[in-house]
RNA sequence: GGGUCGGUACCCAAGUGGCCAAAGGGAGCAGACUGUAAAUCUGCCGGCUCAGCCUUCGGAGGUUCGAAUCCUCCCCGGCCCA
């Protein structure tokens, strides 16, 4: 059931910060499918939370019947955007970019389903008397400089490379081809695209004499202060290589209850009124904390399809449940893709083992001192029972399921070791 | 180039001959309490064969029974002068 009105839509989720004239947008749309699109800069081999935020925008275009399209913006990539940096950008490697294009086109392709391009297939032969004549003609430095990101580049000792300066015009550029090419009428991105976005829409009306908008959606921020799309151990990726099914879902699942409502509207499809309902519900009780994990699992599957959510889930009940005493070697085979593991040789099992030297050995401490600590402080667990110091060494009695040891420090640092039979 | 102030552990920052693996704060980790939350309280927070030992206070030498602390040279940053 596609919404009526997207635009609508995306106001109910609170995903416009800013637009163009929004009566004008919502008459065009009411008229007919147009053609709109988002872009991304290859940064990465892989996209990262945020993007999601774009790549359901697109879907939400999508499924009201419009044509949206994902760019990823091999050209631009190579410039860097100042928006939002306070730094000169370094330049990425042609190798280096390629294998992020190649990265990002995957997941793009995978997780919205519309079709992609690469601005550097009308940016490549572009030549620079054309693209000085053609789009810098109509564009002053003035209305440049005047931009916040540029102003405070300048500002500062180290400036802003002409080259960096330029981009906001290749995002510009990219609009007007788009616009000419395949009569693109709308392009959405996060609010620090703001400028870059209305530059082309200025552009656009100058060179083509058309009227075309731009909606741009706040910038995520979590209420606890922490940077939105960063865990402990870095970036939270959209590629299972780099962030694991089940550390996407953990992510969510520990989203504070203030966000709950925000990130249910912005990070799912489902319908305006059921993220409204969810949140009201969380609302009345939140430590049942049915928000989070029905996000969670919304999300994970979003990103890595009902069996991976449903897997993640799986996981975090075994995790966060009941000592793993009778499960089935196949909980822990699933385990095993959700959470770090490390295979053991048995015969080290048979002499059994120091537990300061098993905890420090597989990662879960970072040094034998860290674990002595931890052991101390009474934060090592195997097979969820706390260790105590001084305690036995850990040996084959230990196993569960035959060959698994369920490591775990603090609340929620889990380790999985295997054992590796001497030679089959 | 001259002058001057500085470079201390993940970050900020005390320490200016022994009581210093080095105050304090932040971050981080853990324990209690909880809802896999927030707030709060408590502990930990260089390494190890851990009542002891080893390696650290920009780098290299030196003085000393003993140096993060004193001396010499070098490297790097801030500010002022040229």
């Amino acid at each position: 059931m596609p919404p009526m009105d997207v635009l609508a839509d995306l106001v109910a989720r609170g995903l416009v910060q800013d637009s163009t004239d929004l009566d004008a947008l919502g008459a065009r749309l009411a008229g007919g499918p147009i053609t709109l699109y988002w872009g991304c800069d290859p940064t990465a081999e892989s996209l990262h939370i945020g993007n999601l935020i774009g790549i359901l925008v697109l879907r939400r275009f999508a499924e009201a019947g419009h044509s949206p399209l994902a760019l990823a913006g091999g050209a631009t990539g190579m410039i860097g955007d100042p928006s939002g940096k306070s730094d000169e950008r370094n330049l990425l490697e042609p190798d280096v970019l390629a294998r992020n294009l190649a990265g990002i086109a995957e997941q793009l392709g995978r997780l919205s389903g519309v079709p992609l391009v690469d601005n550097r297939e009308w940016t490549a032969e572009v030549r620079l008397l054309d693209f000085l004549r053609d789009t810098g003609k109509h564009v002053t430095v003035n209305q440049m400089t005047a931009k916040e990101s540029v102003r405070a580049r300048m500002a500062d000792g180290d400036g802003i490379s002409y080259t960096e300066f330029s981009y906001m015009l290749l995002q510009a550029h990219d609009y007007l081809s788009l616009h000419r090419s395949r009569g693109c009428e709308l392009q959405v991105g996060g609010s620090d695209q703001w400028g870059n976005i209305t530059m082309g829409v200025d552009l656009i009306r100058k060179v083509a004499g058309a009227q075309v908008h731009a909606v741009t959606w706040p910038l995520l921020t979590r209420s606890d202060g922490k940077k939105f799309g960063k865990s402990a151990d870095g970036s939270v990726w959209l590629s299972a290589e780099r962030t694991s099914p089940y550390q996407l879902h953990q992510y969510f699942v520990q989203v504070p209850d203030a966000d709950v409502r925000r990130m249910l509207l912005w990070f799912t499809m489902l319908p305006v009124e059921t993220c409204q309902a969810l949140a009201d519900e969380h609302a009345a009780e939140p430590a049942a904390r049915r928000g989070q994990r029905r996000l969670a699992r919304e999300v994970t599957a979003l990103v890595h399809g009902e069996a991976a959510a449903a897997s993640a889930e799986a996981a975090a009940a075994v995790l966060f449940g009941a000592e793993p005493e009778g499960l089935p070697g196949e909980v822990f085979e699933a385990l095993e893709t959700e959470i770090a593991t490390t295979e053991l040789a048995e015969e080290r099992l048979a002499a059994g083992i120091d537990p300061v030297e098993l905890f420090a050995e597989v990662g879960v401490a970072s040094s034998r001192g860290d674990a002595r600590r931890a052991l101390d402080q009474g934060s090592l667990y195997l097979n969820n029972r706390r260790l105590a110091p001084g305690g036995d060494p850990v040996g084959r009695a230990d196993l569960r399921a035959g060959r698994y040891l369920l490591l775990r420090k603090g609340k929620r640092t889990y380790h999985l070791v295997r054992t590796r039979s001497p030679r089959v």
